[in-house]
DNA sequence: GTTTATGCAAATTCTTTGCAATACT
DNA sequence: AGTATTGCAAAGAATTTGCATAAAC
């Protein structure tokens, strides 16, 4: 566990740093896509599920992560990809397997904007697509 | 009520027309915006809860309404715009507003399709921006 | 010593299912 | 008669909160 880099990116943020958020943080940035609360769980057996769940409530508050609703009905979490913010030109596209019901981070297709009517201002996207994934395609 | 036309959508459908279909079905094609299962269920008082599941779920099959994850917990009904079927052409852009909570349906702005790489094959498309709405922007 | 974080348990909310009763063909 | 639909009740799943304990500043 990368502890350095979890603890100086909390301390950047204005987090306090304590281990159960280390814990969380390295546990998200070594996930190779999206996690859920359940997912965090599980991988963080000796963790309760509320304090994850206010960790994760921390994390997003201070742009550390956002979520993502890929309309599975349970709600995942990543790490923002830019260190500053997470703008919405942060934001990827996500693609939702409907066979193998895993959510892909498609990290270099980042969520397009369409111009809204007068009046709306935009603070964040959700951009899901579902469908088939490559494995689930072939096999 | 239109009964008529109610009845007319769901025969071409092939869906069996029965009273709480009827009722679901209007109040979906008369509401301004989208509608959850709670919203339904106060709107229909005399219809329980597990048969406007149920009637939700058969009108989702034939493509007669879809769903829409806005990220606040409860999925939003709306019926399809195109008689014929509910393509990801048909899916059109969403916007939930973060003070006042609700969902609005940008019938004009179809859901932009990014290419997928190679192997993804997309069946729909969710995208939610989430942002402030002109009147909760005025006041 | 006061504030903040954590764990446990339980409440809430939304969704879904089992089963008996009813209505339709 | 036999199938499909509905209501009631309750199960499930995911999220959220209250409160007491423990840790940090």
């Amino acid at each position: 566990m990368d502890n350095r880099k979890c603890t100086d990116r909390l301390d950047r943020k204005g987090i306090r740093v304590t281990p159960i958020r280390i814990l969380v943080l390295d546990a998200l940035m070594k996930a190779s896509g999206t996690m859920s609360l359940a997912d965090l769980e599980t991988e963080l057996e000796t963790v309760d599920k509320s304090s994850i769940f206010r960790t994760l409530e921390i994390f997003e508050k201070h742009h550390l992560v956002h979520s993502i609703d890929d309309g599975t009905g349970s709600v995942k979490f990543e790490v923002c990809e830019s260190e500053d913010d997470c703008s919405i030109a942060d934001m990827h596209t996500h693609f939702y397997c409907e066979i193998c019901h895993k959510t892909f981070c498609l990290k270099d297709i980042s969520a397009p904007l369409v111009d809204l009517p007068e009046g709306f201002s935009a603070r964040s996207v959700n951009y899901i697509i579902k469908g088939v994934c490559p494995s689930c395609a072939r096999g």
